[in-house]
DNA sequence: CAAAGACGTTAGCCAAGACTTACGGTAAGT
DNA sequence: ACTTACCGTAAGTCTTGGCTAACGTCTTTG
């Protein structure tokens, strides 16, 4: 189960808000960092996390490092919720069902 | 953003194994307890946090308190996926194209 | 070759959170 | 009513992890 960094690297609303942005653009660190509440480096230890989750890919441009989202991680993560989609739907619909009958019981 | 609790609830591997097993069958705070390696507090206090994600809901059973998977939570989270699905396969084609030309310049 | 720009990494600090133990509260059985 | 079963909560401990400041590395440019 690989997707446990997956979901660990988007746990934290910080990264999500890099993720976002590289969604829109890929973009350098610094450029990421110019325009947001934290440091440069605590940007680039975001971006290591979400590498390591297979969320981004890195690639050198001169002294320059362009972040990009990387499909990988996110269809890890798609792939085992919907593994549990169904059988909730499911499970909602019984408990409604069940909900109902427990009026029916005392009129 | 509500989908932030949800992210931060699944991001915990214990909390994922209880959100697993609740997909397979509604059990309640001691059955879940007594084959994990954790105590029924600590169970109990990840099903609060579950809860409050929109990810289980729970009904009286006597004594008992039985929990079950709730759609909501999920649907949250893969809505939120969807949103980057689209324009992450996008920039992974780039990519691979960028690289493709990136060969074809030092022949 | 030296200087500047852009990053990654390390050390250290501090808050968040995952556990356990202990306690109180409610419902069912005798 | 008393006991038993099941559960949530509070307090306390200890680890995890996000942040900054400082330093080291690599590439481009003059």
């Amino acid at each position: 189960m690989t997707n446990a960094k997956a979901f660990a690297a988007l746990a934290d609303p910080t990264r999500r808000e890099v993720f976002e942005r590289l969604s829109r653009r890929p973009s350098a660190v610094g450029d990421l960092a110019s325009d947001m509440p934290v440091s440069r480096p605590a940007v680039s230890q975001h971006l290591k996390v979400l590498k390591e989750a297979g969320l981004v890919t890195d690639r050198a441009d001169g002294t320059r490092r362009v972040y990009q989202i990387d499909p990988r991680g996110l269809g890890q993560i798609r792939a085992w919720l919907d593994q549990f989609w169904d059988v909730a739907l499911e499970a909602f619909k019984a408990e409604v069902e069940r909900q109902a009958d427990e009026q029916n019981d005392k009129p």
